[in-house]
DNA sequence: AGCGGAACCTGTCGGC
DNA sequence: TGCCGACAGGTTCCGC
């Protein structure tokens, strides 16, 4: 569910929120959210208290005052929500962080595939290991893209997804900056042009600026920590909009299925 | 090495 | 109403 924009603003929430508080203890409510071993997770995290928190590609990476991190991933449903202690939990609340400052920090997942890891290197961590450029990495431009991406057969698509590419990147956003840059999503990623790959990273710099200023897109799932939604739905261009017209041609938005996903296009403008 | 497909889980929605 | 398949914002593993 969440990609970079929404994974930002609950680290950039979380950060105004919880650093500075301290973890007086914690609750696992479903072992399998824990990645590696869940007996000793409360005891390691009690009394620590929360120093710093940031994004590395969709990963969110909490530092404390103890030699350690956890490392979480959302996948497609993984939130965090913050609570009073008072409030009654909810139906698919994972692992509780009870603070020092009377509230509670939940890790709430429906679907369970999101994960909470502590670990003690974080440069050794497998997922945070294999992330790729973020988009406003100063190294990432069309030539140093198309250097890495040249032996690769597959679609644009799919290598945008590839978060051993570019980190942060989802579904919908991928979408839509193939869209603004007027990229057919199925070109093959070895025969994209550099004025091409110019013109989408700026399309990929300029949406996913845009989805922050309006704090990610809510279209099922995703809330931020105060289950507020983002507001990024009311601006797609054609993610989840096919069969309606195209903003800049007015013809039909399509979708079609890539490596077992949806694409969303407008066959006329990214021919 | 690169690639496609299944698997991980739970819920919702549309069709019959 | 009930059942069944398809689908959902992600990643990893396995086999070719």
């Amino acid at each position: 569910m969440p990609e970079l924009p929404e994974v930002q603003t609950i680290v950039d929430e979380l950060t105004n929120a919880v650093v500075a508080e301290t973890i007086m203890s914690c609750r696992i409510l479903r072992d399998s959210v824990i990645q590696g071993d869940s007996r000793h997770f409360g005891q390691i995290l009690k009394n620590q208290r929360i120093e710093e928190i940031v994004r590395k590609g969709k990963y969110i990476v909490f530092s404390f005052s103890g030699s350690f991190w956890m490392v979480a991933h959302l996948k497609m449903t993984g939130k965090f929500i913050l609570q009073n202690q008072s409030e009654s939990p909810h139906k698919h609340d994972r692992v509780v962080f009870y603070l020092d400052n009377g509230r509670k920090l939940i890790f709430n997942d429906v679907r369970c595939f999101g994960r909470l890891e502590l670990v003690e290197d974080l440069s050794a961590h497998s997922g945070l290991m294999k992330l790729g450029w973020d988009p406003w990495d100063n190294d990432l431009t069309a030539k140093t893209f198309l250097r890495k991406i040249r032996s690769r057969s597959i679609p644009i698509k799919t290598t945008l997804l590839d978060q051993s590419v570019i980190a942060g990147l989802g579904n919908i956003y991928v979408s839509e900056a193939l869209f603004d840059a007027a990229i057919n999503p199925t070109l093959e990623a070895n025969s994209i042009t550099e004025r091409q790959v110019s013109k989408l990273l700026r399309s990929i710099r300029k949406i996913l600026t845009l989805a922050l200023k309006y704090n990610g897109t809510s279209i099922s799932d995703y809330r931020r920590i105060d289950e507020k939604q983002g507001m990024f739905q009311n601006f797609l261009q054609v993610y989840g909009k096919e069969g309606q017209s195209c903003n800049k041609c007015a013809s039909e938005i399509a979708k079609i299925t890539q490596n077992q996903r949806s694409t969303f296009l407008c066959p006329i403008c990214q021919k």
